[in-house]
DNA sequence: GAGACTCCTGACTGGTCGTTCAGTGTATGA
DNA sequence: TCATACACTGAACGACCAGTCAGGAGTCTC
């Protein structure tokens, strides 16, 4: 199916470009096809738009569930969640820009489709945090606090760190998001954390990779 | 000076279209003026709408600051800026709709003059916040916790909250968000709050006001 | 009353871009 | 070998819109 690959091209365009400055030229020449094929593909510019935020989506959720089932203990999967949110990842299949976000919420305000992806997604992400909080407080090692309203909260913050990675922030790094954000769940639940042990990255060989977000200035 | 009225009217255009929909025309309709009278004043749409952003950002700014100033302990400063934040504010000069915020950040990622902007309003934000921690420590009202870090992490928190605002999430009310930002402060910092104590909203009269934030599904 | 300056407009231009369409090439299969 | 279906394209259409320009109308000054 020529839709899967097309899907792909456009979000690679898409975190260049900006949801709003993404052509459909754009996508057909970097696919090397005619933009007329694009819309035989997907009718109209909005469904490939809004099929591709989509599909980041899903592949967000998929890559997130799947990385924290390996875990064994609830609060590793929490700093698995954090790291898959804050950290650069080495996986390829994931869209990589944290730009994608802010353009899924600009766009949510507007257009109702979006709007409803985000919802669903929101919702099923805090359920996802809520439920480790639960699985760490029934086996005692979590605080009794309302698993939902943290992860509410928990969420929000990420949210809003994501912001400051994404815009490049001097004072906010994705390595100090990390922390603050394992800080304040750590404090929260009461469970220990120490800022020393290396980030939980799969893949780590001996090389102290500290690589940028791929997102340069220009 | 008419670019101030325009400017105002440019805002106003722009939380009901969006940055990237908001037309000269739009704006020229809407002040009842000629499309070629705004170029006029504005040498090009990009100059009107950054200024129009930067606008917003230095009135929040001071609202701001002047309503904390007027707050005799560190607390109820806080609180204040947590409120101006989250809760509707019965201010008409301020633009009200939280979607701006979506746009300077969605603009910020590749127009260097916004991000300028953001980035300036951002580190500004987090010093008022801090400077207000150091006050209530000096106090003996605080625990002791790094500043700044506090200010980095309460600000993003309000961030994460304020995009599920202007997203009408419906799990995430102002009032729930102003609780949940509230409930972290005065964790962190160590002083008590309770919930019950009305939101310090100017103007209380005994009608019981909870207007949704303008923005309707529309 | 002549110039000069400010505010303002209607009509136009130039360019961009989503989308349409008529038609080409290729494969499948009866 | 004809027919049907699919993948694909170049060229063109049409809408939209930022920005230009030539000039009008009012006011102020010398």
């Amino acid at each position: 199916m020529r839709r899967r690959e097309l899907i792909k091209v456009t979000l690679a365009v898409m975190s260049e470009r900006g949801f709003a400055d993404t052509r459909i030229t754009d996508v057909a020449e970097r696919a090397g096809i005619s933009p007329a094929l694009v819309i035989y593909y997907f009718s109209t510019k909005d469904e490939l738009l809004t099929e591709a935020l989509r599909s980041a989506e899903d592949s967000w959720y998929e890559i997130g569930a799947a990385r924290t089932a390996t875990m064994d203990n609830a609060a590793a999967r929490l700093e698995q969640i954090v790291a898959l949110t804050c950290l650069p990842q080495p996986n390829e299949d994931l869209p990589e820009s944290w730009s994608l976000w802010l353009d899924l919420w600009t766009q949510s305000v507007r257009n109702p489709g979006i709007a409803a992806v985000r919802r669903e997604f929101d919702q099923r992400w805090r359920q996802t945090i809520a439920d480790i909080v639960l699985e760490g407080q029934t086996a005692g090692k979590f605080t009794p606090v309302d698993a939902m309203e943290f992860a509410i909260t928990l969420s929000a913050l990420l949210d809003g760190l994501d912001v400051q990675i994404a815009l490049d922030d001097p004072v906010v790094t994705p390595d100090r998001a990390f922390e603050i954000a394992m800080r304040f769940a750590s404090l929260s639940l009461g469970f220990t954390w120490e800022k020393g042990r290396a980030a939980p990255l799969p893949a780590e060989s001996g090389d102290p990779i500290r690589q940028e977000p791929s997102k340069s200035s220009k």
